[in-house]
DNA sequence: AAGTGCATGTCGCTA
DNA sequence: TAGCGACGTGCACTT
């Protein structure tokens, strides 16, 4: 006995065919790929034409979609999640739109040739994450003060400034202020602006001195260049070592009752 | 009689089955899609752990990889287009290493069960045109200044400075120099703090007045703050009626010799 | 709803 | 190649 079939696929189908399939995957909230020749009109935003071309095209049951040329890694034409699909025969073929009302924009769909559509039952709770972020160098300073440099001690994070968002504000070994902004790319003239931006906000008193502190995997000369000028410094950092310590981190707390 | 089939669509196949098709798919410069249950390890600029799933995955012949879950408009993995593909049968099911020297990073998918495999055949020589970018927005004011201003004479486009790229400079009826940045969206701070930097260095000379203008569908408040403590100016222009403007203009040389 | 900044951003252009 | 800025950026998060 044979369990009963999680897929449509339907290959060369006739226009009618297909709406019939497309239309239900979408009220099923199923995911919804096809494969053909079409042609795509956007207006919204900006607006663009895509002339006729053979593509992939996903609609999503989060209201999400995506027309795929067979290139490149970004969708030559979508909508974000949100959006509403409606399905009809036209004289220029199976006319999908995908219309999305927060931004007022629309896109449409018209295929005259479909070599394939799938709607697929897509079940997926799996947990996804992503480390080496961001936010994990900044964890990872607040962890390990150390690795910054030898002394320094954490006193806020992401303070909210002017407004502005400083992402990490202390005091160094000689009980100097330091401002300190991460940025996990290496580091170009807007990182040094930014910086200088928080600067102009927390050292306003000439009397008590303030340190700048640029942390980073690389920088850009130009943006060396900006940060000597403006007498701040640079602290070379990877997300990928910054990661790594948190592991440790993790790793560490039970263990650590053990060790000598 | 029939034409030979553009597409091979395998339907809840085995895993050796859905290794052969995807391996000869890749060879031939095929587009590939993958529905199935995996997981997903990325390492590279960061790292990511994907749990078990179902999600559609896509190989395009340029080398370009994306892993979609059934919702949202962005992949939750991917590599972009000059990977490398890899296939082959371990442990963990049907494995796929798709690799990026220039980055050195590497993307493992890990299938233990396959819904479906289409191997497409899609060509794409389609011309796509976007409309209402800040390029025609550029163009739409060198072409018809009188939008800008009346009497307004552009100079210069994308004067490299600095460096950084002004977007236009020009004289306007009282023949002041006028630096002009353009934003084709709501400009905010950061589009004023860009102006600035231009005029840093165009407004060198203490006894000449220059005028630095930002071109926008909108600003911020905090935007029209710093531009009016600046003495800098906001002139309202949406991208969509600069397109319009060269639609016309597009449409008007050979009519116009008829006019009378 | 507005504002701000991150992103495995990607992409395209220029020096 | 490095640097810089646009993108229909999308997206999360805070006020
Ligand atoms: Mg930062
Ligand atoms: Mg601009």
């Amino acid at each position: 006995m044979e369990s009963p079939k999680r897929q449509i696929i339907l290959q060369t189908p006739n226009l009618e065919g297909a709406k019939k399939a497309i239309k239900t995957g979408i009220a099923r909230h199923r995911t919804v790929v096809i494969a053909g020749s079409c042609t795509v009109d956007y207006d919204g935003r900006a607006s663009s034409k895509l002339e006729e071309g053979e593509r992939l095209i996903i609609f999503k049951p989060d209201g999400s979609a995506l027309v795929h040329r067979p290139k490149d890694y970004s969708p030559v034409n979508w909508q974000p999640s949100g959006s509403i699909f409606h399905t009809r025969i036209g004289k220029d073929g199976l006319v999908i739109r995908v219309f999305r009302r927060k931004e007022r924009e629309s896109m449409v769909i018209s295929l005259t040739m479909i070599q394939m559509v799938a709607v697929l039952d897509l079940v997926d709770n799996g947990d996804f994450t992503l480390y080496a972020t961001e936010k994990e160098m900044q964890e990872a300073i607040l962890f390990k003060p150390d690795i910054l440099e030898p002394g320094f001690r954490p006193m806020t994070k992401e303070m909210a400034v002017d407004p502005g968002f400083i992402d990490i504000i202390g005091y160094d070994a000689d009980d100097i202020l330091a401002v300190v902004e991460i940025k996990r790319v290496k580091a170009n003239k807007k990182a040094v602006e930014q910086l200088k931006k928080y600067m102009d906000v927390i050292d306003l008193d000439d009397s008590r001195r303030v340190r700048g502190i640029l942390v980073a995997p690389d920088i850009t000369d130009n943006g060396s260049e900006l940060l000597n000028q403006l007498g701040y410094e640079y602290k070379p950092l990877t997300p990928q070592e910054c990661s790594e310590i948190l592991k440790q981190k993790r790793g560490t707390p039970l263990t650590a009752f053990f060790e000598p």
